[in-house]
DNA sequence: CAGTATCCACTGGGATACTG
DNA sequence: CAGTATCCCAGTGGATACTG
């Protein structure tokens, strides 16, 4: 967490700049995050990890490890073996993005109450004059 | 910045809990940060959010506003003069994510770089064995 | 100026079933 | 077990035009 004056471009610009949409872009898929969590401890195969997240079907979950390596986010390894396996794991670019990830996670968690607060106020406020 | 291990809950359910979900939501649409990020400096109005953030259409802009205000990160403030004013500002919960939305577009700086060159070899990988 | 109404195209992702 | 093929639906967001 070096100061931000270093890298950062002018006030104005930021996130502008199609670069400062980079994270973003890669956080929102919904199980993007999801799965490089998963991965902070170490390599995984996939039915491990659909074990770990839970709920996850093949197709999204295969198409999120394809999105992650494109990005070069996670490594796909295969080994010769006899039943051969096939293992994800975390670059060490993907290893940058746990820091955000977490907290991202941890503003959830801390904010969480005052979100609902919010929205269900906003409910109510839309009942209170409902035509 | 206190210490994670306070606020998170056991790590193994970490990101499977909808809460952790919270702020990937609530970032994950594309204007809502580069709005909430354009507030940061004090409240604006519609037009000047527009001028400032360039490239955003009236209709989407009206949504991310209405997106953010339903969760309680922007309060919409009425003047009557002449002519009636409006203008945005962001909430105490809405400014808790400037540090979260800076740190993911740092990111972005620092890493951009390694990103592209990811997939471009990638690309060239798919392009090597071409069919 | 603030905001809405249509129309449209794309993507992500859930459900299900099927190959290597 | 790993991965793909379909089908389908909901949500974003772009373009354009219109109202208070």
């Amino acid at each position: 967490m070096t100061e931000m004056s270093e890298v950062l471009p002018a006030d104005s610009e930021f996130l502008a700049d199609c670069r400062a949409r980079l994270a973003f872009d890669l956080l929102s898929n919904t199980w993007n995050p999801v799965v490089v969590w998963a991965l902070r401890k170490g390599p995984l195969r996939p039915i491990d990890l659909r074990r770990q997240i839970g709920g996850i079907r093949t197709k999204v979950l295969s198409e999120t490890l394809r999105r992650l390596q494109y990005n070069g986010l996670v490594d796909r390894c295969t080994y010769r073996e006899a039943p051969p396996r096939v293992e994800y794991r975390l670059t060490e670019l993907g290893e940058s993005l746990l820091g955000p990830i977490g907290m991202l996670g941890e503003w959830g968690f801390r904010h969480g109450d005052e979100v609902m607060a919010a929205q269900e106020e906003q409910d109510r406020a839309d009942g209170t004059c409902a035509s």
